[in-house]
DNA sequence: GAACGATAGTTGTCTGGACAAGTATTTTGC
DNA sequence: GCAAAATACTTGTCCAGACAACTATCGTTC
């Protein structure tokens, strides 16, 4: 876009907003800023990866993120509002999400005994198998995304997302 | 949470999932899925900071980005698809969109002149005096978000956050 | 042990995002 | 210079996410 970028560049420049040129943090109004805006988009970018993925398998990255999660909890599987905790992101929906899944046969449902408020979803061996044919071009995914990425640089970006989210995840937070 | 997320920890200890504890890519299957996992996690818990404000405004954030880049291209304006390329993510409903801010006054449209197929998007004064009001605030909420990170781990976020997703950035973005 | 409040989900309803098909205008190919 | 292709949106329609009101069950209090 190189030719398309600099002729906006100069349609822009000799305006108000004019701010110190070779400046990467022209366009912003902070540092903060700018590193949100950049998260936003990196996020977005690598999320249209995924989920161009997980819909050839009809599945949504929280639904598989579900799942994952299941699996990791078998046979029992989890309280619905235990399981809504530990998803990535917030899901005031987990009722339907689980709903989908159990009419799709990947998980099932029951009602706790000892308190029978409690609803447990479990996930069914046709969603471990689910799980297991996604693995691999999972992986494939998760090395495109991020693969051109050096060991050291993983470890350091996991770090400092980790600390930039730490005064803002909840006590009981599983990600903490 | 300390004891919860421990009690949960005991809870699954002993199962067949157990992984080498005290690694922090226990729950994960690669580095760079926990890269990517603690991305959507950072993302979606700065988001909901933003959110908060902006909903106190009656916008969304795409809203307030749409105003951004408008402030920035007084007075013409850009052409809706133009508008929408440079947008943090992408906006198959950017018409609706420009659509309710016109409806609020916030912006104007006008056909192009030399291709009436394209439509200039404008900010309005009051749509100048809503960015004006949030600024301060915004700026506030920026620092709530990461304001306890150092200037250099901002930077350093923000260029591991841009390598991240460089080569997933096309040729022609606003981002690269 | 009945009443009140707290907890665990569920359902109603609205808004926002996504994809695809449709319309108006311009550019291209011959 | 006209038909066909490309461009720049717009509209129809559906599905996911958000908040709030509702139901069922449990714990607590007197």
């Amino acid at each position: 876009m190189a030719k398309l970028l600099n002729r906006r560049a100069n349609a822009v420049a000799g305006r108000e907003l004019a701010a110190p040129p070779g400046n990467d943090t022209r366009r912003f109004d902070s540092a903060e800023q700018e590193a949100y805006l950049n998260l936003w988009r990196t996020y977005d970018r690598l999320r249209a990866l995924e989920d161009a993925l997980f819909a050839e398998f009809d599945l949504t990255a929280q639904q598989y993120n579900i799942l994952r999660l299941l699996r990791a909890e078998r046979p029992r599987g989890l309280p619905t509002l235990q399981l809504a905790e530990r998803l990535v992101s917030r899901a005031p929906d987990i009722t339907r999400m689980l709903d989908k899944l159990e009419a799709q046969g990947r998980i099932q449902r029951r009602r706790g005994e000892e308190d029978r408020r409690t609803v447990f979803a479990a996930i069914t061996p046709a969603g471990v198998a689910l799980v297991k044919q996604i693995a691999k071009p999972l992986a494939e995914c998760h090395r495109r995304q991020l693969g051109h990425l050096s060991s050291a640089d993983l470890k350091q970006l996991t770090q400092l997302l980790k600390k930039a989210r730490g005064p803002h995840e909840g006590e009981r937070s599983q990600w903490r």
